[in-house]
RNA sequence: GAGCCGUUAGCUCAGCAGGUAGAGCAUCUGACUUUUAAUCAGGUGGUCACAGGUUCGAUUCCUGUACGGCUCACCA
């Protein structure tokens, strides 16, 4: 990494004289008075004449610098944003000067001075004391067209914050989207908790897992692919409304809306079904996005996007008979099986009507769901923690909600019978064994604290990450993710 | 996993029917005390991603590899 260039070796020249001269050019303090946007709300009507009223001192990375023989103006970026600073050699002496002049774009200073006017009206601090907070020795992508190239902005996620605010703010936001969602349910007297990243069985979704490995137990251990089986615990323990943000990982591909490991909310609420999430889900959604934005009406991508609720509300049969030529209410299971093979679905043959239902459903209608749209009642093949319809035992009582064509969330009421649960923890399991790497694991402690009793149970889980692509108008998960996975550079 | 595209100076990018490379910014030297993509004059800076092949000669053409982007596949 030790990569020697010509503009490093000038810099660890400088920082040898700097330091020749008797200045530490890492000092361990600095004590600012203000931010840079403290100074834009306080001096909004300071003039064109410095008065010595203004002093404030400040701190932050010189981004620009335009030297004018014995006079110099710089721009000055701190944590929320940037102003010019105009450092004069008869105002800070001629030997501070020389010093000064040895700074570079990309050195962090701090400084002391009075707030004014340039003859441009550009707020300026005028410099009285000038000293270097940290050399830095590697320089800056150019400041004009910035830092462009994706490989190296996520890579190096750093220099990609010191030159492209935007960025910045998108992660602000991703920290105010996870806030508003904290406190709407902590109003709500939600609790916060804190499930096993460790797991000996992985389970509550479908996905491979990534393997670790516990020494002292002797064990090997998952990453969770979910909590949701850990949160239900809690509800059968007696915490009747729990919640996590929870990071999990799933080894499966990458893409524009998947990255290995990824944030999820999950909740749960005792006594409710999925209907009362529904309206829960669309409430905090839109709540979040008015939150943001200040309205619930968005653009993402350039098409509006319209979060009012309540939110269209279809089963998925609906949904696949009026997006496609396909009617699952009329067709049998080959009948379905040979549309959608025609359509350019693979199917191995061995698919269920509701398997058939689901990838139909998967390849055909998810990516036309542009407003948010919940979806409801799936197949009960595809849906193995979800309580049963009454009327029809095929289906399930389950929603997942969609913006955009992406899944943002998914919902159940959640199965609480003992005896179904394991029935269908051994459907999974036979899967497993038929080569299905989905399959779920039969986690036998979860069924020990359903047989306990678990109250009837609303569960939902969103994707915070796409979430906040949708209020961000990201096109990319890698850009609402700080640190994106990548291949090593090397 | 597949297809297409990309990788040239610190950054943003040109270029090459095959003859060992250019701009702007940055950087260095000099001038300049209200500039803001500061200006003016003059310099420095490159394993043209990596490895093979074709050729008298490859940054350029071909093949492979690495990394990235987009699309598709996979993804309750």
């Amino acid at each position: 990494m030790e990569e020697t260039n010509d503009l490093m070796r000038q810099r660890k020249d400088k920082l040898n004289e700097i330091r020749k001269a008797g200045i530490d050019p890492y000092p361990h303090q600095y004590a600012p008075t203000h931010t840079t946007e403290n100074i834009r709300v306080e001096f909004e009507e300071v003039t064109e004449t410095p008065d010595d009223t203004n002093r404030v001192t400040v701190a932050g990375r010189i981004m620009t610098k335009r030297d004018h023989g014995k006079s110099s103006f710089a721009n000055l970026q701190d944590s929320t944003g940037q102003i010019q600073i105009y450092v004069r050699r008869n105002d800070i002496g001629a030997e501070s000067y020389s010093v000064y002049r040895r700074f570079d774009v990309g050195d962090i200073i701090g400084l002391s001075g009075v707030v004014f006017r340039t003859r441009t009206g550009e707020l300026t601090i005028l410099a009285d004391t000038v000293e270097l907070l940290s050399k830095s020795i590697r320089p800056l992508p150019e400041k004009w067209h910035g830092l462009q190239d994706k490989q190296t902005r996520y890579r190096q996620r750093y220099a990609d914050l010191i030159m492209n605010p935007e960025v910045k703010e998108v992660f602000v936001k991703r920290t105010q989207i996870v806030q508003a969602i904290r406190n709407m349910l902590n109003e709500q007297e939600f609790i916060e908790v804190e499930t096993p990243v460790l797991q000996p069985i992985y389970g509550g979704a479908s996905a491979r897992p990534f393997t670790t490995y516990h020494n002292t137990l002797d064990q090997s251990l998952y990453l969770r692919i979910a909590n949701e089986l850990y949160l239900k615990r809690l509800i059968v323990g007696g915490f009747d409304r729990v919640y996590e943000f929870s990071r999990d990982f799933r080894n499966e591909g990458m893409d524009r809306d998947h990255n290995p490991e990824f944030t999820m909310l999950e909740l749960y609420q005792a006594y409710a079904d999925y209907l009362e999430i529904m309206e829960l889900t669309e409430n905090l959604i839109a709540k979040t996005v008015e939150n943001i934005h200040g309205t619930t009406k968005i653009s993402y991508q350039d098409q509006e996007i319209d979060f009012t609720p309540p939110w269209r509300r279809m089963t998925m049969i609906e949904s696949i008979q009026e997006h496609t030529d396909i009617d699952p209410e009329t067709l049998s299971a080959h009948e379905m099986s040979t549309k959608a093979k025609t359509a350019g679905i693979e199917l191995d043959g061995d698919e269920s009507f509701g398997e058939i239902i689901a990838e139909i459903f998967d390849a055909l209608v998810e990516s036309k769901l542009i407003q948010p749209t919940i979806i409801y009642d799936y197949p009960i093949e595809v849906s193995p923690f979800a309580k049963k319809k009454p009327e029809n035992p095929e289906l399930v009582e389950r929603f997942e909600f969609f913006i955009c064509g992406m899944e943002v969330g998914n919902a159940f009421s959640e199965l609480n019978d003992p005896i179904d649960q394991r029935q269908r923890f051994m459907e999974q399991a036979s899967n497993l064994a038929k080569g299905d790497e989905e399959a779920f694991m039969v986690d036998e402690d979860y069924l020990r604290a359903l047989e306990y009793g678990m109250p009837p149970t609303g569960g939902l889980g969103i994707g915070i990450d796409r979430l906040t692509m949708l209020l961000t108008d990201q096109y990319s998960i890698r850009d609402v993710i700080l640190f994106p996975q990548m291949r090593p550079e090397n």
